[in-house]
DNA sequence: CATGAATGAGCATTCATTCAT
DNA sequence: GATGAATGAATGCTCATTCAT
């Protein structure tokens, strides 16, 4: 009895998620031009031609991964759609940013050190841009609601402290105490704890 | 009749250093697995060969260069020695850094995306472990004096700030307006400034 | 459809050995160190990359070369498992070494080549020393059962003409009366012709 | 007080000796094809350069090397200049022979290995014939003088054993009592001892 | 005579990609 | 869809040789 087509479907998307799981693993650990086709292949139990068939280059399922990462960066990240944040939304923005950084903790390792490669930062430059932009007026507009002087700057300044504190909790997980700093935090931007 | 010793000491020396700030500025721009010695080679202006009359291989002159960095780095990061940072040396400290992120931006571009490689991270290790617990300390100690509680946690969380402006700083050098995220900085902490 | 695997391991035997005796030719004929793995696959017909699709490295393929060659010695060189020498045996014996060397003279060369570069002779070292305890003692088992005083010395010494007849059929084949001087060991060690 | 001519052709004749010394233990040991110039220059303690101010190319090198040894061999090898073997020379043929091997071990080493490369077989050649032609032509008149029956053929065997002893001498000498060989082969071949 | 920096061809090896089955 | 044999360009590295000093 073969199969319908929504079922052979059904395989191929499982398939393609399958290779670019295993390739974020291994992309983030080595770094992209470190690992091999054949690892990638060897790693997912399926022979290396397969992974042709389902991407038309490394680079292309290099893209697919990181455009994976952003649709879950998305989809999970939820501002309350209308992207103004509230001070109690700010506490789970925080505790948020944090969860996210563990569940993606390899696609964000992976996006660091793509960032760091004029000659490959191109090529995740649009996706980048969306979020950074979103990330930084959302969060000018909280400071402006709290009358912060020079919102903008802190803005950028509490910008970069967070990709500070994503990349070393990224790369050194287990030193870094995410509980205390969130309050410290809070504490410091004057934010009432919600529990 | 043969140059002297000394001679070929300074040849020796200058090629050496030529070569190494060549395979800097393309390991940085590139990343290290991305840029062939034969690139370097015909951006220095040598032979590929030459190149392993000065370094055993690729890894050597990566090592190289690293240790380079942070030599510079230490000679350049003077905090009067004593480790102790006072208010005044704190601003001078800000300046400090931004200045030497604008002389040493390759070295620090590609510092960052060696320690998103676990292969390369540990090559690296030693030299950042020296410098992290240097810095650490001198911030800890400076938050301590100024009777900050959780002085402690402040500091990582400097720390990790300071890592994220480093950070957008190297990759975003344009939009970036350093002054004020300094002028903001220094009255956040309440430092009043020398100047 | 992927062909099975049995038509898989087909192919990689028929191809492994086409290597393996390419580079034989190729080895024996102007050394190991003189013969560069692109020679071997032009010689084979195929390209260089596909040679590491069977074998590690070029030493992995020599120690390869030299277990098949012991192998086909083995199998060949049969002593009537006893591994006693009986008078009609030795007569045998010595036909039989003359028809390996003819069948492998290209095997024997590449064995005393290498016997003599102490940096590959250890590569070889186990599977020799195999072969050389069991011919000398079945040599010194038959001298002694004949009653020749100083069996020992004399199996070192038969030996080593061996050693010699062998190095001089390989190299000047053609001046060599190998009939002739079959004839005369058995005359000399007094052993009466079968047929 | 500038050197005489003279004083310089000793100079260079004692230099050029010591690289042909130097380079034959390297070729001897690893091989010719596997020792660079550079190991030469180093183990000599001399530059690379300088090797290129004595010999046109490392096969001139080579060529040098093998005729010094031939030239050694033939001095030493005093056949009473008539090339008649009496009973007592032959004696000291024998003892001879393994002096001579144990004085030129690099030498046979080297002279064995390049033997099996028909590449390079060639270059050594004609100084290997003229030696080769001289063996057997003594050996075969000694065996005729004795009456001995076919003795072109006692001749190539007895050859070839002397192959085989030096072969085995060469790549094994301490497991090779010599003593004990030779006087088995006196006795073998009926020659009263002198001493 | 002597040095060692410099070259460039060549080597072993890797790897993205293709393709017959 | 799935396999892995096969390719060939590219990579890190070596080494005989040249040459300015």
């Amino acid at each position: 009895m073969p199969r319908t087509p929504e079922q052979y479907e059904q395989i191929r998307k499982g398939k393609k998620l399958h290779i670019c799981e295993t390739a974020l693993e291994l992309f983030a650990q080595n770094g992209y031009h470190a690992t091999p086709i054949s690892q990638i292949a060897k790693e997912a139990n399926i022979s290396k031609g397969l992974i042709y068939n389902y991407f038309e280059s490394k680079e292309e399922l290099l893209t697919n991964i990181i455009d994976n990462g952003f649709n879950e960066l998305i989809d999970n990240f939820d501002l309350n759609k209308d992207n103004i944040l509230t001070d109690e939304e700010f506490e789970f923005f925080l505790h948020s940013m944090f969860k996210i950084l563990d569940s993606q903790r390899s696609f964000w390792k992976l996006y660091f050190s793509l960032m760091l490669q004029s000659s490959i930062a191109q090529i995740i430059e649009p996706k980048v841009k969306v979020w950074y932009d979103m990330l930084t007026s959302v969060l000018e507009d909280f400071f402006k609601r709290r009358n912060v002087k020079n919102a903008r700057t802190e803005a950028l300044t509490f910008g970069a402290m967070l990709d500070g504190l994503s990349l070393d909790y990224i790369i050194y997980p287990n030193m870094f105490p995410v509980d205390d700093i969130i309050n410290h935090l809070l504490e410091k931007y004057n934010i009432h704890k919600k529990s």
